[in-house]
DNA sequence: CCGTATCCATTTAGATACTG
DNA sequence: CAGTATCTAAATGGATACGG
């Protein structure tokens, strides 16, 4: 959610909205919390699901995710390190926001599947 | 949707999430939608729901949902001028969408009700 | 492997003034 | 009333280089 963190906004009906889409907005929040909500996954992995991701927009993205208690960092110590990301209860109860968004998109955003015979 | 309008994402799963993102994101477009599923609403009536938005922005924002097929836009030729915003058959399809955003803000993204006796 | 730091281009959004 | 125009501040995000 770009725009200034979680700023207060006079909250009148409607705000909650508003509220929900700090969390999950910020060009990459959407997809992370996504594929997380499939399985746990190191940096590495989630890198590759993201591909055009830059090294420092997914830190950015998941240290926020972290600040917001969304999602759950840790650390092994080996050598080489390990990290894994996997979300927390909070972040857990974004799941049928997440779901609905996906579900919209499916049906709204994309071209349209382009089927071969009905339409 | 702030960040670059609509890009095309590479398309793995989870981009469905992000597609929707980019219509309802962009600070009050998730807000006026809000309002338009409760009736349709002029152009003065907006701006005083939304309270702290500028005139600047709220004609961008209006015009972006407008671009995107979410919203109508009527004009009724009088003096003084009347502009009215009404959600489209598309823009309907959202109300899911926005109330699952609603439900999930009311119960995790704000404060707290703060109630005077039981908690 | 998993980051952080720095620099920089682009975009977003606020304030203000003006118009039909 | 419902905008548009301009100017500017701030935030976002990409590239790159370096560190534990």
């Amino acid at each position: 959610m770009p725009r200034t963190r979680h700023a207060r906004l006079d909250c009148s009906p409607g705000c909650a909205v508003e509220a929900t889409l700090q969390f999950i907005d910020g060009k990459w929040k959407g997809v992370i919390l996504f594929h997380l909500f499939e399985r746990t996954m190191r940096f590495s992995e989630l890198r590759r699901r993201l591909a055009s991701v830059t090294q420092r927009m997914l830190t950015a993205q998941l240290r926020e995710l972290e600040r917001d208690g969304l999602v759950a960092r840790t650390i092994h110590p080996e050598i080489p390190p390990r990290v894994e990301y996997s979300l927390t209860e909070r972040g857990r109860t974004l799941h049928p926001v997440i779901m609905v968004l996906k579900d919209w998109g499916d049906m709204h955003a994309l071209p349209a599947p382009a089927p071969s015979a009905a339409a």
